[in-house]
This record gives C-alpha cells, structure tokens and sequence, in this order.
DNA sequence: ACCCTCACCTGCACGC
DNA sequence: TGCGTGCAGGTGAGGG
C-alpha cells in the first residue's frame, strides 16, 4: 500500500530491528514471490548471511548482505514485515519467512499477492531492471527544479499518472500525487508539458513538501516491530489529507466540494475551483 | 518508443 | 442473508 514515504519508514525499521541480525535459514514459502530465485536458491544465497543494513532506493527495500548480496524487496499493495517469535503462528500469505539466530523471524506478509522479492549481487544492484530506470531520489540533487521542468516536457500524459510513473518522479503514488497537485493549484487533467514553468517550479517543491512533512510524521510514530507496515493511516493521519479520499467535503482553502475523477483506472481527488484549467 | 488495457490477488463496503 | 459490483496506498507484460 505505501508510497515512498511508509517505505522510508519500513526500511528505517528494519534497519533498527534486523540488522547485524544473521539469517541461519531463509525460507521462499510462495515461489511466485521471487520469480528470479527458485526456494532452494533463494535458501542458499541468504543462509548464513548477516544483514549489513536496510535501506530503500524508491519504493524498493533493499537487504544489504555481508556476503556480497542484496536482497531487494518491494512492498507493492498490501506486503508488510512482522518480526515475530518463533512460537507465533505464521499468519496467513505469509509468503517468506528468515530465522535468526534468537528464536525471532521476519516474516514477509502479503494479502494481495503483488510484492516481489529477488536476491541480486550487490555489485550488479544499481543495474537491475527493478532499480536502473527509477528516476532520482526525490531528496538528492539530482531531483531539482531544472530536471523537474524538462522531464516534465518530454510528456503528454496528464500531469496526475505522470506523477505516478516511478521512471519520471520518484516516490510519489495515488494519494500523494493528488495531494502535491492540490498544493501546488495544478489541475490533474492538464498535460504534462503544457504546464508552464512558473507551475512547475511549485509543483516541484510540493512534491518534496508532501513527502517530506509525510516523512517527518512518520518519524515521530512508534512502529511496531510484530506490524512493520509502515502505516500511518488508521492512527489518524488520513486527517492529514487535504484532498485524497474527501470526495465532496469542503475544500480547506475555498470551501467548494472536493471532487473524485478516475484517470488510469485510479482514483484522482482535486478541488476544481482551486485548481482550475 | 509510445500509449492503452489487462493482469496479478484478496477482502471489504455498498446496494439490491 | 446473500450476491453482485466496485474499490483498495503498485507496477509489469503484452498488444496496437
């Protein structure tokens, strides 16, 4: 379900809980999951592997291993993380499961079946196919203005699934591309490259707003090592949402009736009065 | 190289 | 109660 954010919190925990953290087996209880590794591969690559860190590069959660491989995992909609005893039932789609050293084991849960897992060769990892096309970190300098406004020319997609395509601008997913747009007053309809370069300097810095206020919201929480999923929704931070699943509530900025669209088959919230063609 | 639709899964909320 | 429909925070494959 996350978008950069969450995962940013996800890898953050992790990296606290797991790592140092040496795997004595790993177990591929869904093939399906890690469709490059077969289970008895996937077993052996991790066996007796120490996790270095956690970290993540876009959406991606990355395993970083003393034994030259990386484990990438994705979280897609529904996939979370539990540290969890030994003694504890696996719950149910559990789909991976890696055993410490103190009777403790991650589990990797996914109801809807859409993460993936794949072990790589740390050297080889920024040129995987799930990691070479991603566009820059929304936080590094290569995210800038300037790139901002010239990849924004090269489309003529609406400026709402633009946002979503991971190769282009990085990090964000539906609901916060919704709300960036909404901050920034752009209409999620208009093009990609007919929005003018004073809008896409706003736009640019909502985007790094909206993630970054999401982010630092997410810091402040107590994850909970059995439930690593990175969600901040159902502990009130959908309050935080100015547009995204408020479907004729009242605007923050104009009181008018917020709208729901579909584009791409998704959802898109937007204030038309506020964020006119 | 681009666009579009479909596909991958399960569960839940809703209307009849 | 049951059943059908639509929807859910993501992306890839395959066709035109």
């Amino acid at each position: 379900m996350p978008e950069l954010p969450e995962v940013e919190l996800v890898a953050r925990s992790l990296d606290q809980l797991v790592s140092k953290r040496k795997i004595i087996v790993a177990e591929l209880l869904r093939e399906r999951l890690a469709p490059a590794n077969p289970p008895a591969e996937f077993a052996a690559r991790l066996k007796d592997a120490t996790i270095t860190r956690v970290h993540r590069r876009g959406k991606h959660i990355l395993f970083e291993l003393d034994n030259a491989e990386t484990l990438i995992a994705h979280l897609r909609m529904s996939g979370r993380f539990m540290l969890l005893p030994v003694e504890r039932e696996l719950p149910k789609y559990s789909h991976a499961v890696f055993y410490f050293e103190d009777e403790m084991r991650l589990v990797f849960q996914d109801q809807r079946h859409f993460g993936f897992m794949r072990v790589v060769e740390t050297a080889n990892l920024s040129e995987t196919k799930e990691l070479k096309k991603l566009a820059p970190e929304p936080f590094s300098d290569d995210f800038n203005a300037r790139y901002f406004r010239d990849v924004l020319k090269t489309s003529k997609k609406n400026i709402k699934e633009f946002l979503l395509d991971q190769t282009k601008v990085l990090g964000l997913g539906n609901i916060y591309a919704s709300e960036a747009l909404f901050l920034a007053k752009v209409n999620p309809q208009i093009a990609a490259n007919e929005i003018s370069t004073r809008k896409a300097n706003v736009l640019f810095a909502k985007i790094r707003d909206v993630l970054a206020e999401s982010i630092a919201h997410g810091s402040t929480l107590n994850v909970n090592p059995e439930n690593i999923d990175g969600s901040y929704y159902g502990g009130g931070y959908e309050n935080h949402w100015r547009v995204y699943d408020r479907e004729k509530e009242p605007c923050g900025n104009c009181a008018g009736a917020i709208k729901r669209i579909v584009q791409g088959g998704r959802s898109t919230y937007f204030c038309p009065r506020c964020q006119p063609k």
